[in-house]
DNA sequence: ATTAAATACTACCTTGTTGTAGTATTTTAC
DNA sequence: GTAAAATACTACAACAAGGTAGTATTTAAT
């Protein structure tokens, strides 16, 4: 159980752009709506192209838009995206490979918030998320 | 949301440790039963130790074990103390400080979730969760 | 007293994550 | 064509977390 701050950049990004599913925006436009420092930003933008969540276009006008449905993109794909396959659902007491067999009662204690967890982010697409920035920040 | 490596540690040497409350235990011991790097678990057990989690008995026959009752220490204290206060309660979308007023859809999506952690870190003891290392290992 | 076996302390090394800089490339308005 | 405004790429700097080393101190069996 991580979640990078990264991946919370990822969140406010996509969150952000899921207010206007169709919209362009730009990397500098979103700065300063989100408060992600730019270049790391800019990065972080290319990597969610690479990802297959936005394209860029390039160019006088270019931008970030969606390269799909924002209701086919779940939380859980962000995160796993970014920090990587399987990062929520790694052992509670840190063991690489499981000295038990995947049953001791640390694990029993953990697998139902666990499954909750994973739940909430794999149920959650962008387009139940997408949330307006206030205007006076 | 975080978990650090280190309290990962803590949750395998005092789940370990709750096996027999009132037990003594060697850091050598341990390191052999739950395998955390020797030096670094020695310093997890001082700082357990001024966390007031268990007490160090010096001398030729010396080691650790525990300074209250096994039900009266709960997960999220351990995780508490370790990653510091609050850490399991951050903004999911990673502001140090909220720029909308504690309500965005994120917010609402994560709170339920991030609720039932905090609920099951709290309420699980270590009485909970001592567990049986196995010998073959 | 000596010595072995344990913890205590402090500084440093290593690794991974987060963030920055510089430069190249692409596109379009003019 | 030229210049402006955007993204793309790559390397590295800064910071935090994880882990190691060396030495000091405490205690008790002998
Ligand atoms: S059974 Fe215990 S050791 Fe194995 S993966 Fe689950 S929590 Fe980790
Ligand atoms: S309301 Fe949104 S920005 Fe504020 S703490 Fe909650 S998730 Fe973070």
């Amino acid at each position: 159980m991580n979640l990078s701050k990264t991946s919370k950049y990822a969140f406010r990004i996509l969150g952000h752009m899921a207010k206007d599913e169709h919209a362009l925006y730009s990397a500098q436009q979103l700065h300063k709506d989100i408060y992600v420092p730019e270049r790391y930003l800019r990065r972080l933008l290319t990597d969610l192209s690479k990802h297959g969540f936005i394209k860029s276009i390039q160019g006088r006008h270019g931008g970030f838009t969606f390269a799909c449905d924002t209701s086919t993109i779940t939380l859980l794909q962000i995160v796993e995206a970014i920090d990587g396959q399987g990062s929520i659902n790694e052992c509670i007491l840190g063991y690489d490979i499981c000295v038990f067999n995947h049953s001791c009662p640390m694990h029993d204690v953990w697998e139902e918030t666990k499954l909750k967890i994973i739940e909430t982010l794999s149920k959650t697409s962008l387009k139940d998320i997408h949330y307006k920035i206030l205007e006076d920040l």
